[in-house]
DNA sequence: GTCTATACAGGGATAGAC
DNA sequence: GTCTATCCCTGTATAGAC
């Protein structure tokens, strides 16, 4: 028997089972007979749970979205240095979309998508909230003078987002170029990003990034 | 009748007209019926030109891959400070990936399709070749002293790149972020970018970013 | 709620005339 | 090289029994 997921109501299976596929491969490459026989049910029995192979797409982003944002509402909360908080946030953000290689590899291919809206909202959510909430922590920072005056924080944010994305969209493709060493290990690649961002945009005149 | 491309030979028309629909819509959400519309040519015409669906997308990705490699190899071949010629790559990378939208989607979508699928080649061609270019780039600005010495230049390459293609690829959705001032200026984005990543690798002590 | 069986549209691909 | 007509399969979705 499939050992993963077993013993759950057969709705559970088949969104985790739609979740995998439709990450995997794309809405329009994964068939309802390839879903149902993953979730060990009947085509006929997921058409009785939701109306269409949209609707449980639709559902699958919904349920996958909810869980990642109520992740990404404990990133950089405690207290600490401004530097401190930043840093962690990367750290935390990229281990997240690592960890939650499904959900992200869905949002990456919502937003690729021009042709029939589905989700985006889904994918605007989960952007935008960590978004938002790095804006936030950068607009603190500046007010207490902790980066540099002249810096847009939706910039930075994005950067910073933008970074880990990069390392989550090419980590396979750049793992055999002989110049990358940090390919397995995203620790590294964090810690090396966030070691430039930061010093790009501390205030002028101020040396103290290293604390090791 | 279409104005786009007419005139042109069967197989050019096909060419383009598949090139556009995989990039708008994905692989599978593009049927050979919609490209021979498309193309005005007939769906059994495509296929006396290309044994299958498969090939016609690989020839595709081949041509395309080729003309933006073309391009690539002139970006940051002047002369000018080490600076400048960062600069200019960055910007001149970014308005290649807003310039030639299609063939960067098309990449885009090969790499998330990760399975054992197509031509993963094309991707790791284009972006290898990127890649490389920045890192020789920076190695050398590294030997002269013009950069930290305790940074990986692949790093910086990632970054770089990295910034560029989240700005394409989220640029659709934090249009709409009242955060964001940059959305419709890559100009100004890539400006602002590149002034944070350049004062994050200038060697200790060093103070002559602006020079305006 | 869950199944088997089936309807029917659209997909990729081919035959064969011109 | 280009077309029309057609094949056959797979896809989504439904009917109806249990």
């Amino acid at each position: 028997m499939p050992a993963e997921l077993i013993e759950r109501d057969a709705v559970s299976r088949i969104l985790a089972a739609a979740r995998e596929l439709f990450a995997e491969h794309g809405f329009d490459a994964v068939s309802m007979n390839a879903i149902a026989e993953a979730a060990g049910a009947s085509k006929a029995n997921i058409f009785h749970h939701f109306k269409n192979k949209d609707e449980l797409y639709l559902a699958v982003l919904k349920t996958a979205c909810a869980n990642s944002c109520e992740q990404i509402e404990r990133f950089g909360q405690d207290e600490g240095s401004f530097e401190q908080r930043l840093e962690r946030y990367a750290a935390e953000h990229l281990n997240h979309i690592l960890d939650n290689e499904q959900v992200t590899r869905l949002i990456q291919r919502d937003l690729l998508d021009n042709g029939p809206r589905r989700g985006r909202q889904f994918a605007e959510q989960v952007f935008g909230q960590n978004f938002g909430r790095l804006v936030e922590i950068l607009r603190e920072g500046q007010l207490r003078g902790e980066l540099r005056q002249d810096i847009d924080p939706a910039q930075v944010a994005l950067m910073i987002i933008g970074t880990n994305l990069t390392f989550f969209q090419a980590r396979e493709v750049f793992r055999h170029f002989p110049d990358v060493n940090f390919a397995g290990s995203p620790e590294t690649y964090s810690r090396m990003a966030m070691d430039i961002v930061l010093r790009g945009i501390q205030p002028h005149g101020t040396r103290n990034a290293e604390k090791e």
